[in-house]
Formats: structure tokens, C-alpha cells, sequence
DNA sequence: CCCACTTGCGTAAACGTTTGCACAAATACC
DNA sequence: GGTATTTGTGCAAACGTTTACGCAAGTGGG
């Protein structure tokens, strides 16, 4: 054993000093002597001196130095990289403030806003980040109220904010989305969304309602296939349905990769050919799109880049004097990725 | 605000009983009568007694709460689902034991037996769980002398474990893979590894060559591709150079799937075609080998259930009298995943 | 009926740290 | 040179919990 853990009272027995000048030497405090802090900061480095965390948050305040990042459902992260590159991003981002991420993972038998709850009711954690938001989010609601801080990823509402979240300009990208495909000459529009109303949902289908209507072209259709979000065999099934009407659409945007790949998976399925007699357009940029034959074309939304802003935001809140302190926002603009799973419009051959 | 955080003396002079009365009843101290003890839960829950984690932290012994997992390489899981499998598993796992799980990610300042050290000296987990081993990992090293209790997911020797691991059969798996494809006709062989003295890489190779050994086929050969482990460029290169040789290697074993669905890439690249022109096999089974095409013929890893049994193994370390406890360790056999990315040789035409 | 033991609970110390208060010494002001 | 202020440090309380020890009442054996 190399020894029992080094207290403060070691450093100030050492020095001669008391415990109470080695804590405020430590801290900075201003009415310490710059001679007795150097003493006391070269005497904390000589014995290895660490703090005890479970002490220093005993004493009224202090917090307990970590953030938690709630592990929403199952399929989160399950199909594909995007769960990895944003804890990898939220891990740096923190670690570069000496803070700790810590991490709870929803079972079956408890919601998330009931972990939270337990996590701010406890303190377990200082701050608070949680995933995609959905409409009227209660996690939002709950933790607004309780003046807990926290980073959404996905904002909640449009107008003021009245938290610090970080989000992808979803509706700018199914616009540019649509105005691509529709330069290419395609008409017959497919959407491909989730039944569950996150709002990403909400903004990426808002964008492409509102390109179609500026464009004020009444040849153009839209066709929705609906599934659950991590529904494996009904989002097939909604997906080969919209591939297989009689004027199925010849341009498909789906709401993440995760629904574009199906797209595609299934269009093989089907005997259509992409580019050729489909184009498909998905959102993220996970590593399986690049992969996928043929790539996707979708829109990178740089999670590496909103995981680090995140934690920027919440150590910028947990530094604040007043609480709750002023809301950050960053609305990224995502970049169209082309590949080869968009082309222009072939008419169909006469069947 | 909901109120102050209740406290262990509130529920005390709740029922005009001491405080280490409550304490005592509510950690099923066998000196405290049966109704005393109803009487206190009760009145513990009424209040939303929660217990003070930091001080019961502080008060000698009881550890904090928390296991950590360490984030390695920038590279992991970014390529791929498996870091967020892992993680999922692993907090599901630890969650249904009320403990949480706390993720420390490595900066490019600091080694990651540095930040060990730090999580061990300062105490802020009670347990940990690392990545993927090396041959003489200092990690391992450093925690079994330390006794700090651990499972590391790969095994360090093949013989009695220090410590208790979780690992896959990479040998029996590229056994299999090897008698597969030499029953298809191919003899002429290439594997795409690393340079990282991974312990995945040593079983994976020493499988491979002892299935050519036994086969005792002077006939079959091996070239061997080597690149960094996250090294885009590099890898992109040397699976190049393997493909473009006079005599290069109709099947092709990759030591993870990474690597494989790269030589997908590369195949394509060259005007390969999968499997007519080149077998592919490789491992791990995440998502974008499904996704690719053509599909990639892999192994099945199960991440999710290992992770799910290093959390079982640390609460079981956590949980032990005697310290170090008796290691414990699963061997995972992977399961063959049959795709279209390998198939029977076909003699190359003439040039 | 005396003694030993068990049962049930309270008292108080301890964990390591921060911080309000007190106090001595040094410095500044008039 | 007396008083007011600043500077530097120590004392002790406090955070919420666990636990060794002690005490009173009850139980059983002889």
C-alpha cells in the first residue's frame, strides 16, 4: 500500500501552519501572504496532497464536480456512431474543466424525468445534460422550474429561450434538401419520420413544408411513412409502402441516417436502383452512411463540434454567479454531405 | 423551491428518536426492533428522506457511488456503434445496482495511467472498467498491485487471471473464418491488423496461424497488412498495397470491422468485385456491416452482453469481503455472421 | 433473588473541509 | 504617538452521516 490518503491537516503539520490558512492558501483567497501560499502549494504538491471531494461538498454549496448525461432509450445509440462521438465530445469538452461526466442509464422500469428528478433531488450532479428534446419536453420543464442547470441538445421552443441548448438548423436543411432535388427535376416527394414528436422532428418537417410552399409549384407532392423511432420491422414495413404505391415519390428525405439506410436497404429490396430511380437524402452523417452502397447524401451535423459546445454551456452556467444564469444558444447549420444516393429525375419506363 | 434537502434528523425528531436510531433502521441493523424500523421508513419516505452522499462518503470507509469508465483513444467509438453498445450495456448493467457510472475521457495532455492514478489516489470511483488490453498493459499492472477493484474488457494472459476480464474468442473465431474459407477453395490468404500491441490482435493472429498450421497445407500463404490503429491514410494505403501485389490474396481476414468495410472501400477502388474477386471476413458486427455493401461477413461480438457481465463482475468485486476478490472471467465465443461479402474461389482470369 | 446476558436505543466522537469570528501585528492617518 | 484600518493567521463550529460505547430495561438460569 503506498500509504494513507494525505489530508489537508498533513500539509499544515508539516508547515506549522494551521489547517484552516493551508484551505485558504489553496483557494486563493486574497488574505493569505504570497509567501505562505507558495510555501503551502509547493508543500500540497511535496506529500501529494488531493482533496477530499466528499468533504468539501459536505461543507454547505460546493457541489459534488460532476455533470450527468441521461442515457435516454434503448436504440439510442444502438445503430450508430452518433451516441459515441457525442460522449467523446462532452468526455474533452469537460475534462478541460476538471469536471466529471457521469452517466445514467434508463431501465425499463423508471422514466427519465424520474432519474432526473432523483439525480437533482439528491445532487448527485451539479449539471445536467439530456438528449433530444421532444414538443412540451417535461425533463425541460421540470428542470426550468427547479433552477437546475442544465444544456438541452434540441431546443424546445422557437422564441426566447429559456434554457441553454444547442441544436442543428434542421429546417434550413430540408429546404436546401428539397431545392436540390427539385433543381434536379424531381417532383414526387417522399418523407420518411418518426411517430414519436421530438422536435427535430418538427423543424426538419417545417422546413420542407415551408420550401414546398415557397416554391409555390403545384405539381410537387409529399408521401409521409410514419414508424416508431426504433421500431425495426414496422419502419420497414412503412417504408416499403411508401416505395411500392403506384406514384411513388422518385426523391426521399428521411429524417436521420438511421432512416435513410432503411430507405435504401429496402429500395434494393424492391428492385428500384439508386440514383436511378430514387434519390434519397438522409441527416447526420453517421459513419454507416459514408459506407452504405450507395453512399448517402445526407447533412453532417457535427456532433463532435455541438457535444463540445454543450459542455461549454453548462460549465459557463455552473460558473455563474446568479442562477439561473442567462441562457446560451448555438443553432448549427448543418452541411450537405453529397454523395452518390441523389441524381436527377428519370422518368419512370412506361411498366 | 421544493424546501431544503431533508435530512437524517429530520426524520429523527419526526419520531423523537436519535439519529443513529434512523441510520441504524435504515441500514437493517439487526439491534433496532421490527417496529421502530417500519416506523422509520415510513417516516423516511413521507419526508423524501434522501441520504447525504458525501457524508456518508466522508464517515470512514464507504466508497463513493460511482465506477468509472475510462474513454481511451480519440478514435474509439467514433468510428463505429460500439462504444455506445458498451456503454448502454454497461449502464443498464450498473444501474439495476443503484450505482452510477462516471466516465472519465483522456485529453491529449495526459496518459491514461495518469488519469488512473488520479481516480484512484483522489477515490472518486470505487471501481473501474478499461478498454481493450494490451500486451503488459501498465493499466492492469498498476491496479492489481494498487488492488483497486477492476474488470478490463480483454484478458492480459492466457493463463491463471489476476483480475477479472471479459474477452471474445478471437482465435476460435478466426479459426473458423480460416477452415471456412480454405473449404471455399482460397489458399491464398491476407490479414489486415494493426500495429498496436493489442491483446485482441495476439489471439486473432495466433488463431488464424495455428488453423494454417494444423491444416499443415504448404499451399497456403499469408501476407499481412499492417496500419495504426486510427490511422485513415495509412490504413487506406497498406490495404492498397495488399490488394494491388502480382499475387494478392483472394480472402482477406480483418482484425475488426473498421478495417474490413476499408477494404471493402479499397476493393471497389481497385475495380475488385466482393466476393467474386475477393473474400472479406471481419469482426465485430456493428452496425455498418450490415449496412455495406455488399454486406460484410463478420463475427457477432455481443457487445452488449459483455458489457453487461463486466458490470455484474465489478458489482460482484465491489461487493466482496475478502480484497482483492477472486477474479472472475468470461470468454465470449462469437457468433459467425453469414453476409454476402465472401464466397468460393474463382481462379483470377488471365491478365 | 442474584447474576449474566440480550435487546433497544441514545450520546458523542469522528470523517476532511470551509469559513465566520477573533486577535495580534503591521501599517496608515491626523 | 494615539487611534483606525489593513493584513495575516488561528480557533472552532458546521456540513450529514456512521459507529463504538454506554446505559437501562427485560430475560433466563441457577
Amino acid at each position: 500500500m503506498p500509504g494513507a490518503r494525505k489530508t489537508i491537516k498533513d500539509v499544515a503539520r508539516l508547515l506549522g501552519v494551521s489547517a484552516a490558512t493551508v484551505s485558504r492558501a489553496l483557494a486563493g483567497n486574497s488574505r493569505i501572504s504570497p509567501e505562505t501560499r507558495a510555501r503551502v502549494e509547493q508543500a500540497a504538491r511535496d506529500v501529494g496532497y488531493t482533496p477530499n471531494r466528499a468533504a468539501q461538498s459536505l461543507v454547505a454549496g460546493r457541489g459534488s464536480g460532476f455533470v450527468g448525461l441521461i442515457l435516454t432509450d434503448p436504440g439510442y445509440g444502438r445503430e450508430d456512431s452518433y451516441l459515441g462521438e457525442f460522449i467523446a465530445g462532452l468526455g474533452t469538452g469537460f475534462a478541460e474543466h476538471g469536471i466529471d461526466l457521469f452517466l445514467a442509464a434508463i431501465s425499463e422500469t423508471q422514466s427519465e424525468l424520474s432519474v432526473i428528478r432523483n439525480i437533482v433531488g439528491t445532487h448527485r450532479a451539479d449539471g445536467l445534460i439530456i438528449g433530444r428534446t421532444s414538443e412540451a419536453d417535461p425533463r425541460v420543464e421540470y428542470l426550468v422550474t427547479a433552477g437546475f442547470p442544465f444544456v438541452s441538445h434540441g431546443r424546445t421552443s422557437l422564441e426566447h429561450p429559456t434554457h441553454s441548448w444547442v441544436d442543428t438548423d434542421g429546417a434550413a436543411a430540408f429546404a436546401e434538401a428539397f431545392d436540390m432535388l427539385y433543381a434536379l427535376g424531381h417532383r414526387r416527394f417522399g418523407l420518411v419520420t418518426i411517430k414519436e414528436p421530438m422536435t427535430f422532428r418538427l423543424h426538419r418537417t417545417e422546413g420542407l413544408l415551408a420550401a414546398i410552399a415557397q416554391r409555390g409549384d403545384p405539381g410537387v407532392s409529399l408521401q409521409i411513412a410514419t414508424s416508431p423511432r426504433y421500431d425495426g420491422a414496422r419502419r420497414h414495413d412503412a417504408i416499403a409502402a411508401l416505395l411500392s404505391g403506384p406514384d411513388r415519390p422518385t426523391a426521399v428525405l428521411a429524417l436521420f441516417d438511421g432512416l435513410a439506410l432503411t430507405v435504401l436497404e429496402e429500395a434494393a429490396h424492391l428492385g428500384l436502383s439508386v440514383p436511378e430511380d430514387l434519390s434519397v437524402v438522409g441527416f447526420d452523417n453517421i459513419s454507416s452512411s459514408r459506407l452504405a452502397r450507395p453512399g448517402l447524401t445526407t447533412f453532417d451535423s457535427e456532433t463532435t463540434r455541438s457535444a463540445r459546445a454543450s459542455a461549454r454551456m453548462l460549465v459557463a452556467q455552473l460558473a455563474a454567479k446568479t442562477r439561473p444564469a442567462a441562457p446560451e444558444t448555438l443553432l448549427i447549420r448543418p452541411k450537405l454531405v453529397l454523395r452518390a444516393s441523389h441524381g436527377p429525375m428519370r422518368p419512370p419506363p412506361r411498366g
